[in-house]
DNA sequence: AATTAATTACGAAAAAAATCGTAGGAAGAT
DNA sequence: ATCTTCCTACGATTTTTTTCGTAATTAATT
């Protein structure tokens, strides 16, 4: 079976994103990143990068001085793990509920409702 | 303008969840049901629940010597307010993506699906 | 009335997560 | 060659969250 993806914290996560954009990345640049939003300091970026490569979150490239590093575990599946937690510990384990909230209280261009009802469509049992 | 509603821990989380289903209850029936999932002490729950307090996370009623408990934000509000954070951590913004995912990988009956038919309806700009 | 059980308050310990400082080198600039 | 800058490693501190133990008090039981 493939290993469980290890849960990230919060900081973990928002380094994933920013890996996820950028494809890979280096310390610098994460905490580039990230210092747009919040300030902290450089080695802690560093420190929980390290940390991230123990638990297997992300993967790193060390054969030159600075590192280079990758998030191991692709964005839709982390997605869909941190969806199904979500579901569960936010509206009692109903998607839809979920959905509904969602589509609701978010702009949501005709463009989208599209691809939604495309989905719908495909999905619809008969009719 | 309206206090913003106080962050929840997961464990905080787990309590109102109950709250939310049970109305009111008190700390031993919160850890009646606490106890199904995880094993920690009675005092460890009323802890939780005292903190939770001063947070205004809930209210609760001290004519008798038996605290009754009460959440003291609507389910919906919150559940507002930790979708829009979800979806900015784990989905960067997009409402879409999430929707879409989460249609996507869980059952849907054709019931709820005609529901999420008729949001669209009434969202649909034209058309 | 005396004992037992249940409840709250509260401090403190333990665990988890985030932050930082410093040391040791490597690379780059002067 | 020396100095300065940048990088990693790593331990230690701080902050946040969870957990528990104990004391005081009220209610229930015998």
């Amino acid at each position: 079976m493939s290993n469980p993806i290890p849960k990230p914290t919060e900081s973990e996560l928002e380094i994933l994103q920013i890996l996820w954009q950028k494809g890979s990345a280096t310390v610098r640049e994460v905490h580039e990143e990230l210092s747009k939003n919040k300030d902290s300091g450089y080695t802690t970026t560093l420190k929980i990068m390290q940390i991230m490569t123990e638990k297997t979150l992300v993967s790193r490239n060390e054969t030159n001085r600075t590192h280079i590093y990758t998030a191991a575990v692709p964005e839709e599946a982390m997605q869909q793990t941190l969806l199904d937690r979500f579901i569960d510990t936010a509206f009692r384990g109903s998607a839809m509920k979920l959905v509904m909230q969602a589509l609701g209280n978010h702009e949501t261009s005709a463009d989208e409702l599209a691809k939604i009802q495309q989905l719908i469509d495909r999905m619809h049992p008969d009719k």
